[in-house]
DNA sequence: CCCGCAACTTAGAACAGTTCAG
DNA sequence: CTGAACTGTTCTAAGTTGCGGG
């Protein structure tokens, strides 16, 4: 495969300088480029922006903003202002935009907020402010509150402004070129400057996420493609062609020093083929699983310990679409854990439970720090090994103590190629959806009724992954409005009935036709409301996006005359495309 | 083996845009 | 026409996997 990138396309890197309409404030890369020539003491051309005041231009944050006058106002002397240096007033305004929400009240946040902010401030404002609790930021935040009242009551045309120079900057720096092909990019704005958001019980929420300077991007291209410039006076900290991985900038982020890539939109070649990959690697498990629940079944009598803390593993992994679980760095992250770093403090098991036996209880939090919780009655072998796995251990020991996730993966590939832990999620996810269409379709049904059905198959994937989500606030509600509107439907209904009784036989087939109408329209709202309800705490869109094999759902579609706008929306189809291209009516995963 | 690094997928929250009832 | 509710998009954190070097 060879990589030929364009020179334009990158280019979204090679910012210029110009009085941008910053409407698209500090994610623009316009903007992050005015903040970096002041950081890198290039100066700009006072032509475009003299007339600005000083802390506008400091901060790509103030870009458009003619009133800055940011203060914070330290306790001990109450009520006076305090004049910020620019490095310290843009700190402190990450915390001000923050401020109405939960973050800024928890320890953790505020103690590593306050120990970097303290890093950016002059001698003079570390001996002045001496306690962040005596720190008053409600000024500055109604100072972002009313600019963002204003952007609300923008006029139409200023809002039409916006959007389209929205949508020229997706233009310029949207796109590249790969294999010939114009490609949309996924993330093409550099990651702004801010305050660390961790899930969970992040130890390092609160801490400054740094500002990306140009001698921290890796550029990756073709050899003979003309690479974005740098802005002027700075240096990218490499350029290399490298055709062997996908990204095409990179760069290391100071909070984990992980690395950040910007990479292609779903819609690519690049990411369709691979997605189009991954679920065939699971349908070639579906092949064989048979074969390896038997293997694992087999293993829970084995003679050595990990082989069975491998059984038992790959056994809640299969069953209960566990993830692989890697060990993470204690203190570095959210204590959070999957399959194989399951400990024992998150079991308990019940020799019998709500007249059902062998119960195993489930109570971790996994993946940003959702929980999982779940009785699951298993085999009488697999309760045995627990209490033997859990023997004479601390609640705060590992489960499966002979086993991680690497061991496990090879043992998959020994089992069939390409298999790892998540394959067996995809493969569980996909067909379960499979299933649950095969047995609930009705092909009476009418087009809401069958949508209804797809959203239960879609429903019974994302309880099977814990794919949870927060009721929404305005659940009741919401639903008290659809009851009312279903209440007024059958009044009109009834209404509708009665004129048609009525009616004189020359209008008959007129008012019936009425009442037809109306009657649909009653059952597409019963049906939404039941829907909704149904959906109260469950997100459908992780396991639509990432689990479900897209040729199930499009087969379906045109099985039972489906429009597939009713199932995949327009980013949906344009990343699924290559399925929908692919699928016939009578695919099965 | 273990560890750290690199590259990629998966994830919910936040935000923006659209729709629909009043 | 307006604002609340709903839907779609963006953002970036948090996982998995594989590799290479000691």
């Amino acid at each position: 495969m060879s990589l030929l990138w364009m020179y334009e396309v990158l280019d979204c890197l090679n910012f210029k300088c110009f009085k941008h309409p910053c409407s698209v404030e500090h994610t623009c890369p316009v903007c992050v480029f005015n903040r970096l020539l002041e950081l890198n003491n290039v100066g700009f051309s006072n032509q475009t922006q003299s007339s600005w005041p000083l802390s506008s231009v400091i901060g790509s944050l103030f870009c458009c903003c003619s009133e800055p006058a940011f203060m914070v106002f330290y306790g001990l002397s109450p009520g006076k202002h305090m004049k910020l240096s620019s490095t310290a007033e843009e700190v402190a305004t990450f915390f001000a935009k923050m401020l109405d929400h939960e973050y800024t009240t928890k320890e953790v946040f505020r103690k590593n907020f306050y120990k970097d902010w303290r890093k950016e401030m002059t001698s003079e404002e570390k001996s002045k402010i001496t306690d962040l609790n005596k720190c008053d930021f409600s000024e500055m935040s109604e100072y972002f509150k009313a600019q963002s009242e204003a952007r609300k009551a923008m006029t139409k045309e200023d809002k039409q402004k916006i959007k389209e120079e929205n949508e020229r900057i997706l233009q310029e720096y949207g796109f590249c070129i790969m294999d010939n092909h114009k490609e949309r990019i996924a993330n093409f704005r550099i990651e702004p400057p801010g305050l660390f958001r961790g899930r969970g019980d992040h130890p390092k929420m609160g801490m400054l996420k740094r500002r990306i300077r140009p001698e921290d991007i890796i550029v990756n291209c073709s050899k003979d493609s003309k690479h974005p410039k740098p802005p002027p006076g700075t240096k990218w900290k490499e350029v290399r062609h490298d055709n062997k991985v996908t990204w095409l900038v990179s760069w290391t982020e100071n909070i984990q020093g992980s690395i950040k890539y910007i990479m292609l939109n779903p819609s690519s070649r690049i990411k369709g083929e691979k997605d189009w990959q991954k679920y065939e690697t699971a349908r070639r498990l579906k092949k064989c699983v048979e074969r390896i629940r038997a293997q694992y079944r087999d293993d829970w009598k084995s003679k050595e310990m990990r082989i069975r803390q491998r059984a038992v593993a790959l056994y809640f992994i299969d069953k209960l679409a566990l993830r692989a679980g890697n060990e993470k760095e204690e203190g570095e992250t959210a204590d959070t854990v999957g399959c194989c770093s399951l400990r024992v403090e998150h079991l308990t098991l019940h020799q019998e439970m709500d007249g059902q036996e062998y119960v195993v209880e489930f109570d971790f939090l996994g993946k940003d720090s959702i929980r999982y919780y779940n009785k699951v009655p298993v085999e009488k072998r697999v309760f045995k090994n627990l209490q033997l796995f859990m023997e004479d251990k601390e609640p705060e020991d590992d489960l499966f103590d002979r086993l991680n996730t690497s061991i496990l993966n090879k043992h998959l590939q020994e089992l069939m190629d390409g298999l790892t832990a998540k394959v067996f999620r995809t493969y569980n996810a996909s067909i379960t959806l499979q299933q649950q269409l095969n047995e609930i379709t009705n092909s009476e049904d009418n087009v809401p009724a069958k949508i209804l059905s797809y959203n239960r198959a879609n429903r019974a994937v994302a309880i099977l992954c814990n794919h949870q989500r927060a009721p929404p606030k305005t659940f009741e509600k919401s639903m008290q409005n659809l009851q009312t509107k279903i209440d007024a439907k059958k009044e009109q209904l009834a209404d509708a009935k009665r004129e048609l009784k009525s009616a004189k036989a020359d209008a008959k087939v007129r008012r019936d036709e009425k009442s037809k109408k109306i009657e649909e329209q009653l059952m597409k709202l019963e049906v939404q409301a039941t829907d909704r309800e149904e959906n109260k705490q469950i997100a459908l869109g992780t396991s639509k996006l990432n689990y479900l094999d897209p040729r199930i759902s499009i087969a379906w579609c045109k099985k039972f005359g489906i429009p597939i706008e009713k199932i995949y929306n327009k980013t949906q189809r344009e990343k699924f495309a290559w399925a929908i291209d692919m699928a016939e009516k009578d695919f099965q995963f």
